[in-house]
DNA sequence: GTCTATATGGCGATAGAC
DNA sequence: GTCTATCGCCATATAGAC
């Protein structure tokens, strides 16, 4: 199992990440991750022994990969500027790296939301916790005419939309890959503006 | 071609785009159009031949939907609080009306970008309108901190993104079905608070 | 562990009767 | 216009040699 430099299970997962993010599990077909890691198509099925198997493999890292980088900025102790700043500017630009993710992530718990439940066993983070721990700073902040769940929400949406919306909004706005790209750059720079606008009183 | 009460031909349309908003395209079979509509496989083939025109004709349906609804409230002469009111007390409602649709659109979209432009064609109004509509009412109400571009994609993040996300948001914060519900309706009413605390300045 | 070859089933699409 | 029957292909999965 660990003979090979790369070993190959790794190299059918790297290729099974790829090709599922973009297309879905319906959209793809073992023979194009077979290829994608240049393999034989039967060594799936001895590896993961079926697309289910494999798809469920990616799916939860997938999850794991989102929400432990979430983790890591919303569940930490600083006071809540900067971390609505770390928020903001690390996730986005997680997301941005990652970009088909999200998308993937959104579309296949649609098609099949009891997967969540099990999926979160596998996160080491309780999905409350994150919500806790900004309740907590935005009482430091002395923040309380928004309800922390939809300062929460909104600043995910913000965060993420742009992201998983990126071919329509190009087209929209009439921007170039670059140009969206650079887009993006400066909102991260404006987005914690914009927020601690909306939740501090005047 | 229009023989029968309700013609076959919009029985079919119909039943294609409860099946495809649900399952996206890879994800539906013409069988279960078919059994949804009522009537045989091969019929659907007699009015529209293939999968795809079928589903280009649901797409495009769905694009102009979401479209045509955004122009009302976005493209009116309201001064800004109130364009803002409306858009996001009748935008949130029609998208829980329709909730399977924006995961749809976004979802296909990012499969096949380049078919957005097509569609874009079928839609009566120039995307870049609706920003400028938005632009005017902004300068109207004296706003010029904010980028109404970025101000247009925030709005339509928080209007979107937690159709798009119900089922990851309803685990998150424990909800049942109706408390989300619930959740939303009391969003409609705080998010304009919300995003004109955050465009005016103190 | 990795390959070639093949089994098995399902799906889109068509032929042809009524 | 609507049906039944069927073709042809392709995708998942397995058998079996190396």
């Amino acid at each position: 199992m660990v003979n090979t430099p790369h070993c190959t299970e790794e190299k059918i997962l790297e290729a099974a990440k790829k090709i599922f993010h973009r297309k879905g599990y319906d959209g793809t077909r073992m023979q194009e991750i077979a290829d994608e890691a240049g393999i034989n198509k039967a060594l799936l099925h001895y590896y993961f022994r079926t697309k289910e198997n494999l798809f469920n493999a990616v799916f939860q890292d997938a999850f794991k990969d989102i929400f432990s980088r979430l983790f890591l900025t919303v569940g930490s102790d600083d006071p809540l500027e900067e971390k609505l700043g770390k928020m903001i500017n690390e996730y986005i630009g997680f997301l941005q790296k990652n970009s088909f993710i999200p998308g993937f992530i959104l579309s296949e718990i649609n098609q099949n939301p009891d997967k969540i439940i099990d999926v979160f066993h596998s996160v080491p983070v309780q999905p409350l916790f994150l919500y806790e721990k900004l309740r907590d700073s935005m009482r430091d902040a002395r923040i309380e005419n928004v309800d922390p769940r939809d300062l929460f929400i909104n600043v995910l949406s913000m965060c993420i939309f742009p992201v998983v919306a990126k071919p329509l909004l190009k087209v929209i706005f009439n921007f170039s890959e670059k140009e969206y790209d650079e887009f993006i750059e400066k909102r991260k720079k404006e987005l914690p503006e914009f927020i601690m606008n909306a939740i501090t009183k005047k």
